[in-house]
DNA sequence: CAGAATCCGCGAGGATACTG
DNA sequence: CAGTATCCTCGCGGATTCTG
């Protein structure tokens, strides 16, 4: 683990102060960035966004194969919520029977290369984090 | 918004592929990744980090100000998720009264760093959103 | 096929009181 | 002061059935 320098840590002080500062705490609750992290940031949502970054197109039963375990309900909200903020494109076919296709819009391409950057650093630092763990719940009996 | 290239989407479904295509379906549910950062980023977790970030240390009950809203029991719960994994360290001193003090490690810096790359990607982006919402409520009726 | 509707369980999280 | 211990509720999400 690389140390951090008090330099950089009054950098992050600093951004912080910017981002969030002129909140007050009680505000801090109705956060918009937090609001909307919070409708993409579950494991649902993160699990078809990576799908349809894999996949280009894909229809609604083939997303529910892929993601596993998720139920129709919370597939649909899920796809709603996405859509409604602008991650993905529904295009419907009134072919018979009807055919609906996702897929990423430039937005949700341009989220998708963040979570991956999130995930190479969680990657590289898993193994760390369950280390840890595993010292805490030992050292806790 | 920047048009991404066909060029981009293939490294991204490469990058994806790397990442997690070892991976069995049924073991998605299970993916390390997401169980890290389930954890840590929650709401109320990222608003604890946050404020360490800001005040390098900070006792409970400060925290407790701080994170506006936040109870005794969720407060203390998170706390002890987040030393184990390593993000902050709890250091107590054996006066009386007793007095806790909790600070991020390196590891919590470093974290913190990537939250704060998000938040600004989040605010970059936020008033579109907001206005992808309006106009996606408005067509639904 | 792509969802909507309905019902239900359960577990996270809030409020409060208590303790070393 | 820094947390536990309890109790309770409320809403997410799962399973199932139904429909245009």
């Amino acid at each position: 683990m690389e140390t951090i320098t008090e330099n950089q840590k009054l950098k992050v002080a600093k951004k912080i102060k910017k981002m969030f500062g002129h909140m007050k705490r009680s505000e801090m609750e109705y956060c918009p960035i937090r609001d909307v992290m919070a409708l993409a940031s579950d494991k649902w949502s993160i699990l078809i966004i990576l799908y349809l970054g894999y996949y280009p197109v894909l229809r609604f039963n083939q997303l529910k194969k892929k993601v596993y375990g998720i139920s129709n309900k919370v597939l649909s909200e899920r796809l709603k919520v996405l859509e409604s903020d602008g991650y993905l494109s529904r295009t419907l076919y009134p072919e018979v029977p009807i055919r609906v296709e996702y897929e990423l819009t430039d937005f949700g391409h341009s989220y998708l290369q963040k979570i991956l950057d999130l995930s190479e650093w969680v990657t590289t630092y898993s193994d760390q984090i369950m280390a840890n763990r595993k010292k805490y719940a030992n050292a806790q009996g």
